[in-house]
DNA sequence: GATGAATGAGGATTCATTCAT
DNA sequence: TATGAATGAATCCTCATTCAT
C-alpha cells in the first residue's frame, strides 16, 4: 500500500512531528521543573534547562522564546493539571459545608498538589522583587486567584467585589506563607503546621462568613 | 607634647581612615539598598552596587567581601535601627493591653518601618530558592522571629516553647505576606489591606490568648 | 531511503558538529601553545588565549572548562604525537647499543621535539610553586617518566624499582635543566650545551650500567 | 641635660628612622619570602606581602617600587647571607681536596641554605617563561654563576672561559633540577636523591678535571 | 613615614540568545 | 527539527599602583 504510505508520509508526518514536538516540550518542560526547584527560578538558566533535557539550547528555543515563555507554559500546565485533578468542582460547593471542612479540604489538596508538583511553589513566589512581577508568576496568580474567588463567593455571596478580591488576595497570600512553612518542617511538626494554616485561615475567614444561612456567628 | 603625639598616633589614625571609610561603607549600603529594592536581592549585583554608588568595584570589595556581606551588614543595621527606633519596648508590653491594640500597633509600626526602610521588604523575602537560605536572610529572620516570640511570649506565658516558636513562625509568615500585598497596593486600598492583615492576626492569635487574665474567651 | 537517513540521523550529526568543533579545539590549541610560550604558563590568561584563538571567551569555554583543561589536552596531544613521532620504538632498545649512542639519540630526539613543539618546555616547568602541582604538569611528567623508565630498564635491568624511578626522576629533571640551557643558546653554543647535556647523562648512568653484558667497566 | 636631649631629637631620629626603616624593609622582606612560597613568585602579590606584613600596601611601596624589586633585593640579602655564613671561602679550595668531597661538601652546604631559606628555591626558578628572564632572577644567577665558577677555577685552572662559564651554568642548572628533587622527597628517599645529585656532579665534572695535578685519570 | 581608600583594567566564567549546518 | 558552535556583554572578584590625609 504506497499510496496509504504516501499519506502516511504525507499526513502523519506533522502528526509525527507535532508528537515529537509535544514530547521535547514535556521533556522541557519537566527540565525546567527540575531547574527551576533546585536553583530557584531567577537563577534557573536556559542552558541549564536545556542541559537537564538532554537536548540542545537551539532546541529549546525552538520551541520556548525565552525563559519567561517556559515558566508561563509550566504555570498553565500546571493550572490545567490542578484543573484535571481536583476539577472545577472547587467552585460549587454546597453552601452547608462547614467552613472548617472546605478549607481543611482546600488546604490539604493544595498542599497535595504542591508536593506533587514541587515547582508550583518555585513558580509562585516568582522573583524577588516586589514591584516587577514576571508574566509567568502574573499568570499563574491570576488562575489561583480566580479559582479562590470561586471557592470564596460560595461562602460569602453577598460581598462587594471589591471585598471578594481583596479577601482571595489574603487568602492566597496567607496560603503561601503558609506553604513555605509546611515545605520547611517534616513529620509532626509538618503535620502542626499544616493545622495552623487551616486555623489561620478558618478563622480570618469565620467572621466574613458569619451571616451566611445556617452559619449564625457565635 | 610628644605624649599626646604618640597618642594621636596610636588611636586617631584608625578613626581618621575610618571616617572617610565609614562614609564609604555608609555610601554603598544606601546604594546596595536601592539596588537591592529595584533589581531584588538575587539579581542585584556588585557591580550595579559599586556604579549606584558612583565608586569602583574595587572600592566596594575594599569594604565587603561579596554580596552576601553587604546583605548581613544592611540587614544588622536595619535590625539595630528598629531596635533604636521602637526599642525594646515591643517585648515588655503590658498584659492588660487589648490583643487587638497590641497587634494593630506592632502591624502600624512594621509597616511603618517597612516604608522607611523599603529595602527591608527585599532582604526579608531572600532569594527564591526554597532550601538554600542565605545567611543574611537568616540573621534577619532570626532577629525578627526572636522580637516576635518576645511580643508573643507577653501573651502566651503559658505555652510551650515549641508552640510558641511555631506561632511566631506563623506570625512572621503571615506578616510578611500580608506587607507584600499592602504594599502592592495605595491609598484606601493599601489602609483595607492593612486592616485585613490585622484581622487575620488578631484572630489567628485570639484563641491562644482566650485564657489570659482578663481575657476570657466569648 | 529512510534508513539511511536514520543513521545519518545518528551518526553524521555528531560527527559535522564535531568536524567545526574539532578545528576550533585545534585552533585554540594551538594559541594556547602560543600564549604558554609567550608568557608562561602560570601568567597565561584565557582571556589572552581566545583572543589569539580568534575566537571569544564564550567559545574557549564550549571545548575547555578552564586553563588547566587546556593545558592537559595540549600535553596528551604533545605525548601522543611524540608517540606517533618516535614511536614505542624508545623502550626496547637492543641491549648492544653502546650506552653513549643511545642516550645520545635520545637527547636528539626530545630537543628536536621541543624545537617542533616549544610549548612542551613551558608545560614541564608549569607553575613555579613548589608543592602545587598542576594536573596538566603532572600528567606529562607521568608519562614522560614512564617513557625514561621504560628506556632506563633496557640498561638497568637488574635495578631495583625504587631506584630505577629515581633514576629516571633524575634523568628527566636532568634533561628539564639541560633543555632550558640548549633553548637559551643558538649556534654553536647550543651545541656545545647540548654535547654537555650528554655528557651529563652518560656520565651519571654509565657507573649504573657497568655490569651489563658486554659493558664491562673500564 | 634638656642640651644633649636636643642632641638626640635632632641626631637620633634619622637615625631612628633609618632603623624603623631598616625594620620594615626586613619585616616586608620575610614577608615576601614567605609569600612567595606560599603562592610562587609569579603569583604572589603586593597586597599579599603587605598583608602578611601586617602594613598597609601603600608602606610597601614607600620602600620597593614593584615586586621585582622585592624580589631583588630579597635576593640580593640572600646572597650576602651566603656569603657570610659559608664565606669566600668557597672559592680558594685546595686544589688537593678530591673533587668528591669538594663536590659533596658545596652540595650539602647550597642545600642547607636552601632549607634554611626555601625563598631561595622560589627565587631561582622565577618566572617560568624561557626568555623573559626577571632582574631579580637574573642577579641571583648571576651571583650564583660567579661563585660557582670560582670554585670551579679551582679545579679547571686551564679551562678557557667559554668552557668554564658553560661548565657553571650547567652545574647550576643540575644543582637546581637536584634540588627540585630533594625538596620533593623527605626521609631515606631525600638523602638517595642528595645522593645522586651528588653522583651526577662529580661525574659530570670528574673527566674534566682529570688532568689536574695529582689527579690523574684511571 | 604610614595609612587605608581608591582606582580601573583585567582575570575567569556564565548566560541568553542566534546561526550555520 | 535538531544540533552544537558562536557570541559578547555581564558576572564576581583581584591586582598593582597611586593618592589624600
Amino acid at each position: 500500500m504506497p499510496e496509504s504510505q504516501e499519506k502516511q508520509e504525507k499526513e502523519q508526518p506533522p502528526r509525527r512531528r507535532q508528537a515529537r514536538g509535544e514530547r521535547r516540550i514535556a521533556q522541557l518542560l519537566e527540565a525546567a521543573a527540575n531547574v527551576f526547584c533546585t536553583t530557584g527560578y531567577t537563577a534557573a538558566s536556559t542552558n541549564a534547562i536545556a542541559r537537564e533535557a538532554g537536548v540542545s539550547p537551539g532546541t529549546l528555543y525552538q520551541f520556548f522564546p525565552n525563559k519567561e515563555a517556559i515558566a508561563i507554559e509550566l504555570g498553565d500546565r500546571l493550572m490545567h493539571e490542578m484543573r484535571e485533578t481536583y476539577g472545577e468542582a472547587l467552585a460549587p460547593i454546597d453552601p452547608v459545608t462547614p467552613l472548617e471542612e472546605a478549607v481543611g479540604a482546600a488546604v490539604e489538596r493544595f498542599i497535595d498538589f504542591n508536593c506533587e508538583h514541587p515547582v508550583f511553589f518555585a513558580l509562585m513566589h516568582g522573583p524577588d522583587i516586589p514591584g516587577r512581577i514576571t508574566e509567568a508568576h502574573d499568570a499563574l496568580h491570576a488562575t489561583l486567584l480566580s479559582r479562590i474567588e470561586g471557592l470564596l463567593s460560595s461562602f460569602l455571596p453577598d460581598a462587594p467585589p471589591a471585598d471578594l478580591t481583596r479577601t482571595a488576595h489574603m487568602c492566597l497570600g496567607l496560603y503561601k506563607a503558609g506553604l513555605e512553612l509546611v515545605l520547611a518542617h517534616e513529620g509532626a511538626e509538618r503535620a502542626a503546621y499544616i493545622q495552623e494554616l487551616k486555623n489561620v485561615l478558618v478563622r480570618y475567614l469565620d467572621p466574613l462568613v458569619g451571616e451566611r444561612l445556617g452559619h449564625p456567628g457565635p
